[in-house]
DNA sequence: TAATCATTCTAACATTTATTAGATTAATAG
DNA sequence: CTATTAATCTAATAAATGTTAGAATGATTA
C-alpha cells in the first residue's frame, strides 16, 4: 500500500529515474554519439574523431550514458569498444529527432538549407524505393565507412565509402538512379556523395533515413 | 552542398536543436507534468497541486516545454491552461519511461515495492482484458478525476474517481473481478483503489497502463 | 475604477553539468 | 621491466539550470 493519498516521495524517486534516460538524451553532443552507436560499435577515440571532440569529453559523455545503462563496453587490447545496451536506444533516439524535426522550425529550416533540392526521398516512398531497387532499377548506395555497412545496411544496398567514391565512379550505372544514404538525415557523407555524383553527370540522389531511422519503422 | 567534408557547424545546429526535446524531458518534474498533462489540459495551479510544488516552478517549467513547443496554452477568464502540442509527445513519454524501466534495474525495484503483488496486469493481456470487458466478465474502473475520464478512457471503462469510490462501492458488482487503473504506472491511484476494494471485500486488480500508455501500443 | 486572482517575467542564488587539465589504470610492444 | 597507448578518474573552473522571491501583466469581479 501508498500509505498516502498521493506517495509524494515514492513518485519522486520513480520520475528522477525515468530523467536519468532523459538526461542522457539531452546533450548534443551525446546525441551525436548515440547517433554514431546506431552505425554499429566504436571505439573512444573513433568515437571523438567523428564527433570532432576530445577524447576526454567523449569520455565523460560515455559515462553519463553508461550510468543510465544505455551503452555497455567491450575491450578488445589496448582499445574499449562502446556499442547501444539494447535496439530501443537507437528506436528512441529516432523518435526524439523525429518529434524534434516535427516540433522545431528552426530546425525544419536548418535541414533545408542543407538539402535543398528537391529529390529527398520522404518516408513515403519507402515501398516504392524497395520495389525498384529489388528489379534493379535503381541502385541503392551506403556511403558509410565499411564497418558500418557490414554491421547492418538497407536493404539491396551497395557499400562504396565516401572516401573511395571518387575512384570507384566506374562501377556505378550511368543510366539508373542512384539513391545514396549515410548515418541519417544529419550526417552530411551523403548529400555530398550526391554532389560529386552529379557532377560527374550521374543521376543522383538523397534519401534522408539512415539505418536506425529504416529499422525503428519497420512496426 | 555542405563545402567541407564533415560540416561541423551544421551539424552541431542540428544537434542542438534535437537536444532542445531531450533537454526538456531530463527534469523529474517536467516529466511529471507531461505525464498529467498526457491525461487532458490542466491549468497551472492545477499543474502545481498535483505535482506538489509551487505554481512559480511550475510556470518555469512549462516555459522550458513551450519553447520546446511541446505544449500549447489557451486561456479562458483568468486562467491559462495547457495541453500537449502533439499527439507524439505522449507517444515520445511512453517510450522514455519504458525505456527507463527496462534499463534501470533501481527503477524496477522501486516499481515492485509499491505494487508488489503478483496481480498486477502485464501488457500481454491485453486483447484478454478488452475480450473479458466486452462480454462484461470483469469492470475495467478509470478511478482518475471525471474531467481526465471524459478526455479519453479506456474502451469499456467505467469511471468512479478515487476520492468519491467510498461511498459508491454500491455501483460495483461483486461476483465479478474489478481492473483498476489510472495514470499511468506511477500513478499510485489505482493501487489505493485495489487496497481499498479488497479490504471491502471486491475481486480487484491493477492495470499498471494509462491512457497514454494504452495508446501508444495501438500501432 | 479599484481590487483581486492566475500567471508570467525578472533577478538572484544554489546546484548541476560541461569542459579541460593532470594523474592513474590496464594492456601491449619493445 | 620500461615505455607507450587508450581510456578513465579526479579535481577545478566556467556555463547552464533549478528554484525561490518580488514586481509586472491581463482578465475578472466588486
Amino acid at each position: 500500500m501508498t500509505g498516502m493519498k498521493n506517495g509524494r516521495k515514492i513518485k519522486d524517486t520513480l520520475y528522477e529515474q525515468v530523467a536519468r534516460i532523459g538526461k542522457a538524451f539531452s546533450s548534443p553532443k551525446r546525441l551525436e554519439i548515440i547517433e554514431l552507436l546506431c552505425q554499429g560499435e566504436k571505439s573512444v577515440e573513433r568515437l571523438a574523431q567523428e564527433a570532432s571532440i576530445s577524447v576526454k569529453l567523449v569520455s565523460a559523455h560515455l559515462r553519463e550514458l553508461r550510468t543510465a545503462h544505455l551503452v555497455e563496453t567491450r575491450r578488445e587490447g589496448k582499445n574499449i569498444y562502446y556499442r547501444l545496451a539494447d535496439k530501443a536506444v537507437a528506436d528512441l533516439w529516432v523518435q526524439v529527432h523525429t518529434l524534434a524535426e516535427n516540433r522545431l522550425e528552426e530546425l525544419q529550416s536548418a535541414l533545408q538549407k542543407i538539402a535543398s533540392q528537391p529529390d529527398d526521398l520522404v518516408p513515403s516512398d519507402r515501398e516504392k524505393l524497395m520495389k525498384a531497387a529489388r528489379k534493379g532499377e535503381v541502385v541503392v548506395l551506403d556511403v558509410r565507412p565499411a564497418e558500418e555497412y557490414l554491421t547492418a545496411h538497407l536493404p539491396f544496398a551497395r557499400s562504396i565509402p565516401l572516401d573511395e567514391l571518387r575512384q570507384r565512379l566506374s562501377e556505378l550505372p550511368r543510366d539508373r538512379s542512384i539513391v545514396a544514404y549515410c548515418r541519417g538525415p544529419y550526417c552530411l557523407m551523403a548529400i555530398d556523395a550526391v554532389e560529386l555524383l552529379k557532377h560527374e553527370g550521374y543521376r543522383a540522389v538523397h534519401l534522408r533515413e539512415g539505418v536506425a531511422e529504416w529499422a525503428s519503422e519497420e512496426r
